[in-house]
DNA sequence: TTTTGAGTTGTTCGA
DNA sequence: GTCGAACAACTCAAA
């Protein structure tokens, strides 16, 4: 238990880049003193950070540290490793109260954990807080006690443990920081050299997002005026704006699962929502995923590396290099996948049903092993979230936990025709598709010459031609899957 | 211990 | 055009 009223605290900012419902931060808010940190962990255990995600992180620092210094207070920014870090500098700023929220991955526990002790040895308190799950894992159990591997089961156990609780204020004010010593290191946010410079890659950004506690709060409510009504059904469309959004938010912890489902909740019980019951349900459900997710990460530390299924080992992934660049490019010859692809590189973000799409081409058209997919996501998604990418990439790939059945191969072009019937979500991130009509656009090799040429599309110049046949690839990913099933075949 | 029912997101084929 | 069945068999969770 922390001192009643520490002289002298120190909160360490890691994914929790928020003032709201932040309880480590509420905790050390009641001292004298506070210093908060931001450390660039050069940990040698841990994943180095995707080149989007560094983009996010700059923008969300500099929020967040505009607005602590109008609260009074001050947001330390260092770089190293952070079992180094926080003892030394919680020891030279005379603290004697550490806190932090929790974060779930292996080497993250550890580091963590590491650090309490060393902390705790020179008599400085540490505390850890869950600010970024409803349900921590160890929370949810099967009624043998033990992990729950099927999503139905864990999101009715997990609900039934209790309502999520709710959301903490944001502190008005914070206390001042002590004097900061110049021998600790402090750096300037452009120290971390976190934008990309040449080429800016990210120019297009910021006229899609907000990174900061701002703006997530701005998508959250836009959502829940707007396109929380019909979700369910809608939110499969990738041609709109049908789902919420808030991803990247989520991943950088600018808001909490906490806060979205109060807001939801607040909405639909004061008879503001003009949305079923199911919309609801539906979008608390994939808030659900997220913590199946990182109830997984959690028991499971290997998923971003090891398959869950371990037959899966035996996999005859293809070794293809030319395929892996044609669909990292967006240029695979089906547009719906060539759409989802350009759409992550231009705005790091992809929406979900696509995601699907171009991780089952890659998987199982290209026969490319899903971690070359998963490891593209964590650099060029803004949403890059350990749990979730490897989790989901195990999902599509057949490999994970309460995974989708092999035989389950998406249709390149059906997909599209049936989600983007008119083709806008193609022409708006394919161009050079943008004049073919709606009955050919997602099947391009298969239009009369004359409606290629009015169109200006010249297969093989202007627009590839499918790198792969469907029915060819679709044959031999339901061999290849099919050998490794545990059946006598 | 054994049994039973269920399991995010799909596609294709044939009636 | 629409609809149901097949696509495998396994694992999980609970009774």
């Amino acid at each position: 238990m922390p001192p009643p009223t520490p002289a002298r605290a120190l909160h360490w900012f890691r994914v929790d880049l928020r003032l709201i419902d932040n309880p480590a931060l509420t905790a050390a808010q009641s001292a004298d003193a506070l210093v908060t940190v931001f450390i660039d962990e050069t940990n040698a255990d841990f994943r180095p950070r995707g080149g989007a995600s560094k983009w996010w992180l700059h923008k969300s620092l500099a929020a967040l540290s505009a607005q602590i210094e109008a609260r009074g207070g001050k947001l330390l920014i260092l770089r190293g490793d952070s079992r180094k870090i926080i003892p030394r500098i919680a020891r030279e700023l005379s603290c004697d109260l550490v806190t932090w929220n929790r974060r779930y991955g292996a080497a993250e526990r550890t580091c963590d954990a590491a650090i309490k002790s060393a902390l705790r040895e020179d008599g400085i308190e540490a505390e850890g807080f869950n600010a970024g799950l409803l349900y921590e894992p160890w929370t949810v159990t099967s009624k043998a006690g033990g992990p729950l591997r099927v999503f139905t089961p864990f999101w009715k156990a997990a609900r039934e443990t209790g309502a999520p609780s709710p959301p903490l204020p944001s502190p008005q004010t914070l206390p001042a920081a002590p004097e900061i010593p110049t021998g600790i290191g402090a750096l300037a946010l452009d120290d971390l050299d976190l934008l990309p410079r040449k080429p800016d890659w990210a120019a297009g950004f910021s006229e899609y997002w907000q990174p900061g506690e701002a703006g997530a709060l701005i998508k959250l409510h836009a959502f829940i005026e707007g396109p929380i009504k019909g979700y369910a059904e809608n939110r499969d469309r990738p041609d709109f704006i049908s789902t919420s959004r808030l991803s990247p938010h989520l991943a950088f912890g600018e808001i909490s699962p906490r806060q979205i489902w109060q807001a939801v909740e607040t909405a639909q019980l004061a008879g503001e929502l003009d949305a079923s019951a199911r919309d609801v349900e539906k979008f608390f459900a994939e808030l659900g995923w997220r913590e199946f997710s990182h109830h997984l990460l959690f028991h499971y530390p290997d998923i971003a590396t090891q398959n869950y299924q371990p037959r899966f080992d035996a996999f005859p992934w293809q070794d293809n290099p030319e395929g892996l660049k044609a669909w990292q490019r967006g240029l695979t010859g089906y547009p719906m996948v060539d759409a989802g692809l350009r759409e992550l590189w231009q705005t790091g973000f992809m929406h979900n049903r696509v995601r699907m799409i171009v991780a089952s081409f890659l998987i199982k058209h290209l026969m490319i092993d899903w971690r070359q997919g998963e490891a593209w996501f964590w650099d060029t998604l803004l949403d890059a979230d350990p749990a979730n990418n490897a989790a989901s990439w195990q999902w599509v790939a057949g490999s994970g936990a309460d995974a989708a059945p092999y035989f389950r191969i998406f249709n390149p072009f059906g997909q599209g025709e049936k989600f983007d019937a008119k083709g806008e979500y193609v022409r708006r991130f394919v161009p050079e598709l943008a004049n073919l009509p709606d009955d050919h656009i997602h099947q391009p090799w298969a239009a009369p010459p004359h409606i290629l040429a009015r169109a200006g599309v010249r297969l093989g110049t202007t627009y590839p031609r499918p790198i792969v046949a469907h029915e060819v690839a679709r044959e031999r990913a339901l061999a290849a899957f099919k050998s490794i099933s545990t059946g006598t075949a």
